[in-house]
DNA sequence: GATTAGCGCTCTCCCCAGTCGAGTGCTAAC
DNA sequence: GTTAGCACTCGACTGGGGAGAGCGCTAATC
């Protein structure tokens, strides 16, 4: 436990270099405090800051530099919580109701407004389920072998997938195919489909077949699809100039194994989470802080957004801004569920 | 027009430089070519090259640099097509064969085979008709007055959207409404279906402005949705390690605006293009190299792909490996319209 | 005992000159 | 037309010196 001047000095240091970048003399927090000590005092206290380990310095005699340790204080202790201003939450409200109908949208508008708000990289994933249900299915002839099976499962997620017919299959055909298996698999999830044996004939077998398949892989992955967004930020960041440590970044980005190192230590926690530092399990991310939160339904379907930073991130504002993106999102998804809202204003279909 | 040993030595320089990266002096020309002449007799042939424009150099006594006229004439009349190995073409169409069934996966596919072997940025457009035209709705009860509009046009391209009734509606209702609509609309365009005016209910009215207002976004859109692959290969390009030109590179890729850029340029030719350097349009692109192709089949579904480089890129893998990859993608295609292949080999549905 | 002023120290950054090496241009000879 | 030789130019690297930032320490002060 700090004293409340070191704490005061700590959130000083660290507020002023998330702003510049460089490290932080004991001059300018003498002079930015209002504490009425000289510097010397606050040399004081920053050796003993940096003695318990909450920054460091670069040289022997350079100024402070918050380590992890002095920004998970930080956020742990240090900052209140910032609301979203009413002026941005009009614009976002505003956005999302020009995308109102557009479904896929609405997670593409969101990482794009993370990332323009925080001047970072925003990842936001697509809602999904634990286990996906069937809703409909629908084929559509695109040859006389050939047709287009198009899958809808009840997070309104759609999957589309080719079928090769064995014999000519006619549309008509296709759409009695599809009106019994309809009937039949509505609300089940994959393995009840499977478990189900009704009387079916080889093609309507070979639907089912597929059908199970694609809600199989559906449901092996851990997380939806991903938006990212903001990429350049990144770059404009001095601690991504040098270009090799961003190139391990985008590494991770392209191979989409930054969704899998994050988002497993996701656990069901409902509020934010930041991940500081080399708190991150990839090498690559050893400088970068992950401020991310779940929006959705539990149970039902669930997502997660966040940002992804230099660890002098704008720990405040991204809290603040990922936590009432994800209220947003759960709220519109809430809507889309069940007709009824779950937080207060925002804008509502229909 | 050059003196064939002009030519020769031009072209030395070029490969040395797609190489190395660096300015090629005289003696390496002297050593690497077979023309058994000295040094200095290079430098006569250099200083004359340098005289027409086709190097430069970065200063008064460096190696020479390929200029983008240079590199133009280098495409023009100095490289024979090379044809891509079988090994490479075998490893291509097995990946392909594995995601034969998943229609997006194909340009996500192309553009990370292409990203891969030419390490570089690769932009994959989905296929796109001139006009689109209309080939099945679906429709899906959500809660009571919502519902999702699900439009298949005849690309094979799903568009989906919700749609918000006044009063209550049941799925029945919507499969009504969705088989009149089917029988109407098959096979029309946007337009078309505007002119018609038949007995349309409230409801199926509400729905066929929905579908208009869908089929007239996807026609302004003058291509289709992007597949970028490969950013973080064009981060360890020398010249774009100094993360600032890599910055105006990342807007206009992140905003969409490459392509925008770019695809206006394709006029239909059936080749391959290739823009070098300055003759870009954007300024973040002087020091890029593009090379595409269109692909698909003339009048009914087309897209772009290529790759992007830095303007010292290996222009003879590029151009080949874009052709055969824009063939491929044509073969794909033809298979899933006609039922026929426009090509020999590669992978077939079903 | 906490705070402060003062001073010396250390480190980085920048500029400069000097050196080295690569590679040219020129000239004169072949 | 080609070549050898040579002087010249320029960039990259290196080491030194000065300036400045900012600390740690000590001794004096409240």
């Amino acid at each position: 436990m700090l004293t409340e001047r070191r704490e005061n000095i700590l959130g000083l240091i660290i507020g002023e270099y998330i702003l510049g970048a460089s490290p932080v003399a004991s001059e300018t927090i003498a002079h930015k405090s209002r504490l009425g000590v000289s510097p010397a005092t606050i040399r004081n206290e920053m050796a003993a800051l940096e003695e318990d380990g909450y920054i460091t310095r670069r040289h022997i005699s350079g100024g402070g530099v918050p380590s992890d340790k002095g920004y998970r204080y930080y956020v742990e202790s240090l900052i209140r919580e910032e609301e979203v201003p009413l002026a941005e939450r009009q614009m976002i409200s505003h956005l999302f109701f020009l995308v109102e109908r557009e479904l896929e949208e609405w997670n593409r508008l969101a990482a794009a407004l993370l990332a323009r708000m925080l001047s970072s990289v925003a990842i936001v994933t697509f809602p999904k389920a634990p286990q996906t249900r069937f809703k409909h299915l629908e084929m559509v002839a695109l040859q006389e072998f050939l047709a287009l099976l198009i899958l809808i499962l009840r997070e309104t997620r759609l999957k589309q997938q080719l079928i090769a017919f064995d014999e000519m299959i006619s549309q008509d055909e296709l759409t009695v195919i599809s009106n019994k298996l309809n009937a039949l698999f509505n609300g089940l999830t994959g393995s009840e489909i499977l478990a189900r044996s009704p009387q079916l004939s080889t093609r309507e077998e070979q639907v089912r077949q597929a059908v199970v398949q694609m809600m199989e892989r559906e449901d092996t992955q851990r997380y939806g699809e991903l938006c990212i967004e903001g990429v350049r930020h990144m770059l404009s960041q001095p601690e991504f100039s040098s270009s090799e440590k961003m190139l391990g970044l985008m590494d991770l980005l392209e191979r989409g194994r930054l969704a899998s190192s994050i988002l497993p230590d996701m656990v069901a926690e409902d509020g934010v989470q930041v991940i500081i530092g080399a708190e991150n399990k990839e090498d690559a991310m050893r400088e970068c802080s992950v401020v991310l939160a779940r929006y959705g339904i539990p149970g039902e379907a669930s997502g997660a957004l966040g940002v992804v930073g230099p660890t002098r991130m704008p720990y405040e504002r991204a809290i603040s801004r990922v936590r009432y993106m994800g209220m947003l999102m759960s709220d519109l998804l809430a809507q889309l569920y069940r007709g009824r809202k779950a937080g207060q204003e925002h804008s509502q279909i229909g």
